[in-house]
RNA sequence: GGGCGGUUGGCGCAGUUGGUUAGCGCGUCACGUUGACAUCGUGAAGGUCACAGGUUCGACUCCUGUACCGCCCACCA
């Protein structure tokens, strides 16, 4: 025991720990119908994600949760898993092959997807280790993937159940398009950032019928817009119907210039009549206001960019193949030449980017598949008011709510290859006349497709023959789904969900719905409001009772940390350079609920430290401990435990972990854990080793010792699970690990005011003692003689009971202690209500220094006397507030005065 | 345009239903190595709690407004 190095070393336990811990299965829950079940679902990190420090706080957050109510008794699961990631995943197995100078197309659909699955065997997995070295304690086995075979049945199945019902449905509408990734978005998934361009007011010749209208100088109209290049796409000009200066506008005509046809100017209310010229051009197929202007109206919609956002055939033959801001610089220039730019006026406006490649989006009419979310939104939002979900902060249910109420259609389709592909088949034959039909009734470009009418059928097997024409000639349809159409299932897919067998039926049943979801904010829209509404639908109940959104991880400036920003602490260097627990100590101490936490590397050491010091704390009781005396049942040796000393430790420890337990109760993670270090290190450390020193040997010492420290490991042991296993290990103890060990217990027999009110008034004098050693800069080898002077007997009594305490911790060589005694000449004084302490100090002292310090203490104390009695003499005060704090207030008074009282008769001395 | 969060000693932050002589960590200063720990110990200095009103016997805490910083949402042509 005692070649125990006095530094901790976290490099050489954590490892080890994590390894026996897994192969001990102590990770793996089960139904136990004996117990109650608690259950997270971990949010699946991606498969190209590598850690950064908000997985740290995000996992150490349910790692703690996890492990605090695995102690507790219940059934305990953490289900872990990964995300495929669509988009992400894609992009980055295409840069691989980029570099071999091919593009996915060169490839073909299967090779490229064997190519996929064959990076995530080799990389995806890579984040799940990563997350075992900061301690979470998943049920590993169990890891689900959101491309398993299980969980691909179950997206499909989702699928097939929503379209049964219409809550998803075809249509050719306006959506988020990345000419980059070359696939449609969901309104989430394109981040709106402010960039700086220019507004251009741009002439439009309207068509005059008459002679006499061809005499007017005022010949066309201005329209304003940011995005030039789009005009080739104009199928109207529209004015506000109230606008007064372009009423006899209305039902005329405008040959768009460049493209040389003639549109409509029509009316619309959405038109605002203050903005740019009051004119707007209307281009419904790359513009989401304006498709909904040719909705109200009819109008066709035309759409004049290819899928890399290159001008297509729609385009005049000129513009064709350009890109879309080659096109802009173009079309201006076209304009200039023909006097039709009347001017360019710098304008900041929000446009929307790819947020997984940063690329402006493109709004571009197309066929896509959705789901109608304002249905299943209801009973979502209903869930949320009823209290049936929580928000921890409170706060985010408003936003939550606010959210749902502007809801529109979601976007599923992807036109990507990694994913789960539409379960959707069209007879090639249907779709085509079917098509055809809708062009020649100019069917508005929103209307749902009648899935029937067009061949497309929904199902899980390939159909053999169309049921409308009995075509043979099927194909599925091209596209995967949306990563989120199977993240927002995650809650009960990972269970098995539709369901094979008993088991996981009985699986199911018992942790569904889990207790908890733990995310960051950003991820709200994104994934938590879907969860609600899959599990809602589905399984016909909540998906989880609390969701506890934590905050953003930022650098010490206030940015967030990103890969491209370089302003990255790695969880991994952090981890071995000063180990896991403080990692997680420190985190968690730094996020106040909610909060955002700003990180730099230096804060890291205050948890290094925190390990350091529990270390040699437990290393100072190891080598003293006699194993033999400690083993005993703590109520049980209650009996035995007579000295203040160790019956105040027992008192604070057991407040401790009732506070601790609170907060852990209600989320609040920095306070238990600073509850903790306060009491570990400046209670028990500086207060009860102290005072242990000089009786170790006895017995109750030893007991107390040894129960206290090990309590205090185990209510430390979810935020510090390593150094607190180690520990736990090389102490006397019942079980094979300390996390599977119950939380202690709160005996409240111990817990005593009154105890703690003598300790505090020997540590006050202590205090007392050592400042005035500090003051005077005596020599700690000086011996000093002290008399303390009291008013009451029952505090003399108390001190003189424990006037070892004070000798000992303030160093005192010999120490009278009575009612009355003589103030010595030349000396030091300290004064508390009831307490007089001289520190004769003569050669030492100078008096004048020394009535100098009184007269600030005695200033200081009147201050707070004259508020004090300011109350008191207030009536409404003595009348209206409560007595307890009146009386409070009196006795607050009555000892300031005694203090300062004290204090005016020794400065007296010194005259 | 709407909503939210923040503003507390040099720095980073706590402060849960209004009543504390406003706390903690880092840093600073002074002293200290008698064997748990210098990743330590002891003591000290340092704040009119962003600003202005209001409610109240009493406001860091509740209400209103202002300023600055940051975030989110919105179909800003």
């Amino acid at each position: 025991m005692s070649n125990i190095p006095s530094k901790y070393n976290p490099n050489q336990t954590e490892d080890k720990w994590y390894q026996f811990w897994e192969e001990n299965n102590f990770f793996h829950a089960e139904v136990d119908e004996k117990k109650k079940p608690y259950c997270i679902v971990i949010p699946p990190p991606n498969i190209t994600g590598i850690l950064h420090m908000g997985h740290a706080l995000n996992s150490t957050i349910q790692d703690i949760l996890i492990r605090f109510h695995r102690m507790q008794g219940y059934a305990t699961l953490w289900m872990p898993g990964t995300d495929h990631a669509g988009i992400a995943t894609q992009n980055v197995v295409e840069k691989e092959i980029q570099q071999e100078g091919r593009r996915r197309h060169d490839l073909g659909r299967e090779k490229f997807l064997d190519r996929t699955w064959q990076w995530r065997q080799k990389y995806g997995s890579t984040i799940i280790a990563q997350l075992k070295k900061l301690g979470c304690s998943c049920d590993w086995p169990r890891t689900r993937f959101t491309m398993d075979e299980q969980y691909s049945i179950a997206v499909a199945e989702v699928f097939i159940q929503l379209a049964q019902k219409d809550l998803i449905y075809k249509a050719n509408y306006i959506i988020n398009w990345c000419p980059r990734c070359q696939t449609a978005l969901s309104d989430e998934e394109s981040a709106h950032k402010e960039v700086k361009g220019n507004l251009y007011y741009i002439r439009y010749p309207v068509v005059e019928r008459t002679s006499k209208e061809a005499d007017n100088q005022l010949n066309y109209v201005v329209v304003a817009t940011t995005r030039p290049e789009t005009m080739l796409g104009d199928t109207a000009v529209a004015v506000n119907p109230k606008d007064k200066r372009y009423k006899k506008l209305i039902g005329k005509s405008i040959i768009l210039p460049l493209v040389n046809e003639e549109i409509p100017i029509i009316a619309d209310s959405a038109v605002d009549p203050k903005f740019g010229t009051g004119i707007i051009k209307v281009t419904p197929a790359h513009d989401p206001n304006d498709f909904e202007i040719a909705q109200r109206h009819g109008l066709f919609a035309k759409v004049i960019m290819n899928a890399d956002a290159t001008m297509n055939q729609n385009a005049p033959l000129d513009y064709q193949q350009m890109d879309r801001f080659e096109a802009r610089e173009a079309v201006l220039g076209d304009l200039e030449e023909r006097g039709l730019l009347e001017k360019t006026v710098p304008h900041q406006h929000s446009v929307g980017h790819c947020y997984r490649c940063h690329t402006m989006v493109e709004p571009y009419l197309s066929e896509q598949w959705f789901v109608d979310m304002p249905k299943l939104g209801n009973p979502a939002s209903e869930v949320v008011k009823d209290g049936k979900i929580n928000f921890h902060p409170a706060r985010w249910r408003k936003v939550y709510l606010n959210w749902m109420k502007g809801l529109r259609g979601w976007c599923i389709s992807r036109q990507i290859w990694w994913g789960h592909r539409i379960p959707a088949w069209y007879c090639l034959n249907c779709k085509k006349v079917y098509d055809l039909t809708r062009k020649n009734k100019k069917v508005l470009p929103s209307e749902k497709i009648d899935l029937a009418e067009a061949g497309i059928m929904v199902s899980l097997e390939n159909p053999k023959f169309c049921p409308k024409c009995g075509g043979t000639e099927i194909r599925q349809d091209e596209d995967v789904l949306d990563t989120w159409f199977s993240s927002w299932l995650w809650p009960f897919a990972t269970f098995g969900w539709p369901g094979l067998g008993k088991k996981e039926q009985a699986e199911l049943n018992y942790f569904y719905p889990t207790q908890v979801l733990v995310t960051a904010q950003e991820i709200i829209f994104f994934w938590v409001a879907r969860m609600i509404m899959a599990g809602m639908h589905f399984m016909k109940e909540v998906p989880f009772r609390d969701v506890y959104i934590h905050g953003t991880v930022r650098d010490i400036t206030g940015t967030k940390m990103s890969k491209s920003l370089g302003n990255i602490i790695d969880p991994l260097d952090i981890i071995n350079q000063y180990g896991c627990d403080a990692l997680r100590f420190s985190i968690i101490s730094l996020v106040a609920t909610g909060q955002d936490v700003f990180l730099s590397k230096d804060k890291f050491e205050s948890g290094r430290n925190f390990a350091n010091k529990i270390w040699n704390a437990a290393r100072f009781i190891m080598i003293n401990l006699d194993e033999k005396k400690v083993n005993v049942d703590l109520c049980v040796f209650a009996k035995g435990i007579t000295e203040l000393k160790d019956k105040w430790i027992l008192s604070r420890f057991y407040r401790t972990l009732d506070s601790v337990t609170k907060s852990l109760d209600n989320f609040r993670f920095n306070d238990a854990a600073r509850t903790i270090y306060e009491f570990f290190w400046h209670e028990f450390c500086d207060w009860y080793i102290e005072l242990s020193k000089k009786d170790i040997s006895k017995a109750a010492t030893q007991v107390v010792l040894y129960k206290v420290l090990e309590k205090t490991l185990r209510i430390l042991h979810p935020v510090m699970p390593f150094i607190t296993e180690e520990l736990w290990q090389n102490l006397p103890h019942q079980g094979e690990s300390i996390m599977q060990s119950s939380w202690p217990h709160l005996q409240k027999d111990f817990i005593d005011k009154k105890t703690e009110d003598q300790m505090q008034a020997i540590i006050s004098c202590i205090t007392a003692l050592r400042n005035i050693r500090a003051v005077w800069q005596i020599d700690p080898a000086k011996k000093v003689e002290v008399k303390i002077c009291l008013t009451r007997k029952s505090l003399q009594d108390l001190l003189n009971s424990h006037a070892g305490y004070i000798k000992d911790l303030a160093k005192i060589e010999t120490l009278e202690i009575g009612q009355k005694l003589k103030r010595p000449k030349s000396c030091a004084v300290a004064v508390m209500a009831d307490t007089e302490i001289f520190v004769p100090l003569a050669g030492i002292i100078d008096v004048k220094k020394e009535a100098k310090r009184l007269k600030e203490k005695i200033h200081n104390l009147e201050n707070i006397l004259q508020n004090s009695q300011r109350k008191l003499r207030n009536k409404q005060f003595l009348r209206k507030a409560p007595k307890e704090i009146v009386a409070q207030e009196k006795e607050k008074s009555k000892q300031l005065k005694e203090s300062i009282q004290k204090l005016k008769d020794n400065l007296k001395g010194f005259k």
